[in-house]
DNA sequence: GGACAGGAAGTCC
DNA sequence: GGACTTCCTGTC
């Protein structure tokens, strides 16, 4: 991987699996958005980007130190993707889920930013959800310059965490509000995501679970996009559908695809919802 | 165009 | 098994 620093930004020669559109758009993230160009803007640890892809990799905007601190761990760029497709293309249906979708990566998301979105995310759209979590940002996040217009930080725990269901009435969350509370009072208690951390997924699963309105579904997308844990399989509506169409009701799916079965969740979600071939 | 129903990366009691 | 908040999306 060579990384060279030019007026736009850091130019990254990356010949492994990277599509900007795909992995900002496969549902595993909310806080990035397309520009007219085909980049994308976003913000994640409290800093904010331009993402645009070039023929031999791509070129995100900033500078050498940020990329090596935030974005290079952001976007697992260690990590081998195509050895990850070829590991659970088991059959037919996740070979083409695979094909499908290469390009998209698995991000490590701030672990308390991943919980609290997706506690947001439980019966809701994808759409809709973006709105929450933008309301949620602009409203208590603090302000980061970016190309003369402001954008908003994910607001940390703490600065949640002493609010009322009226503070976030302007969020339009519903009855998600109290369960967004909660977490972050537990998220701002000193040393608690380190502890988290240190457990094996099966225990932080139960752990994650004893906050309100984080059940199996939301637990296991924390696991996934939060701690990179990527053995875990979040089932939703869709992949309900796509997993008893394809591998009928009795699926274990670490027996299937071992222990990358979180990224085949993710190819197949995606597989699922943009060729609605389920 | 606007109304309406169905459903949305579910969880709780 | 029904309730829960809000609103996106497709249909008529």
């Amino acid at each position: 991987m060579r990384v060279e620093e030019n007026g736009a930004g850091v130019l990254v020669e990356y010949l492994g699996d990277f599509s900007p559109e795909l992995i900002f758009e496969c549902g595993q993230c909310f806080r990035w958005n397309r520009e007219e160009s085909g980049g994308y803007v976003g913000v994640a640890f409290g800093k904010a980007a331009r993402v645009l892809k070039t023929d031999g990799g791509f070129l995100i905007s900033g500078g050498v130190r940020d990329f090596e601190e935030v974005w290079a761990p952001y976007f697992d760029l260690e990590r081998d993707y195509g050895g990850i497709r070829r590991r659970i293309a088991v059959d037919d249906f996740s070979r083409r889920a695979a094909e499908f979708g290469t390009g998209i990566r698995i991000l490590r998301q701030d672990k308390w930013e991943a919980l609290c979105s997706f506690i947001i995310s439980q019966c809701n759209n994808i759409p809709r959800i973006k709105g929450i979590v933008e309301r949620l940002c602009e409203s208590f996040g603090g302000e980061i310059a970016f190309e003369g217009k402001t954008l908003h930080a994910f607001p940390r725990a703490e600065e949640l965490a002493g609010l009322s269901k009226g503070d976030l009435a302007g969020l339009r969350c519903g009855y998600r509000d109290e369960y967004i509370l909660e977490a972050a009072r537990a998220c701002s208690c000193k040393g608690y995501l380190d502890f988290l951390s240190e457990l094996e997924t099966p225990e932080l699963r139960k752990e994650l679970k004893k906050l309100p309105g984080v059940g199996d579904k939301v637990a296991n997308c924390v696991l996934l996009f939060g701690f990179n844990r990527l053995e875990a399989f979040p089932m939703d509506v869709w992949m309900r559908r796509a997993v008893s169409a394809h591998y009928g009701g009795k699926f274990c799916p670490e027996d299937v695809f071992g222990e990358f079965s979180g990224v085949a969740q993710q190819y197949i979600f995606h597989f699922a919802r943009q060729s609605k071939i389920v």
